[in-house]
DNA sequence: GCCAACGTTGGC
DNA sequence: GCCAACGTTGGC
């Protein structure tokens, strides 16, 4: 089993949304950077375990435990021309772009701040904190998966 | 195939 | 609002 870390903004779409979407899930749309939609189809599984992460916003974080709840399958967006996530290069027999549905799995006891997890010399060599990193999608390693949300007090099933 | 220009991300 | 970093685009 992998684990995964995935942006969002939290005025567009927050882990609280989440939690009140049907079935507490929510099909992954908009990803438009080829590395995580290679990501998604290759590496990604039903069952991994993931981090909602809050960009963007006045205390980035991580609020919580998502499940990777289906495999890659086009993202419908795509195909939409009122979508904002349109892609007019994109054929209905060749998607270009892919998503994966996430299911609600854990709160956090505590939000686990950006400054948080920069102030814990174990969680270093994070992909998300490296400099520059803009990908929406990182995989995190088993170690400091179980850091983060030992740091949150994930309550983990 | 190179690479400059441009656009986007995201922390501050 | 600024700006560093980096992906993408497009001219050549």
């Amino acid at each position: 089993m992998r684990y995964w870390l995935l942006k969002t903004e939290p005025d567009v779409f927050s882990f609280d949304d989440l939690k009140k979407r049907a079935k507490k899930t929510e099909p992954w749309n908009g990803v438009r950077n080829y590395q995580v939609r290679n990501m998604m189809r290759d590496d990604m599984k039903v069952g991994d375990l993931g981090f909602i992460y809050h960009s963007s916003c006045e205390v980035p974080g991580v609020a919580g435990v998502v499940r990777i709840s289906s495999e890659a399958r086009p993202d419908p967006t795509q195909f939409d021309p009122e979508s904002e996530y349109y892609d007019k290069g994109s054929k209905k027999e060749d998607p270009r772009w892919l998503l994966i549905d996430v299911t609600w799995e854990a709160d956090f006891k505590d939000f686990v701040t950006l400054t948080a997890l920069r102030d814990e010399p174990r969680l270093a060599d994070l992909i998300t904190l490296r400099r520059g990193n803009r990908l929406s999608v990182t995989p995190v390693e088993k170690k400091h998966f179980d850091i983060i949300c030992k740091m949150g007090g994930a309550k983990l099933k």
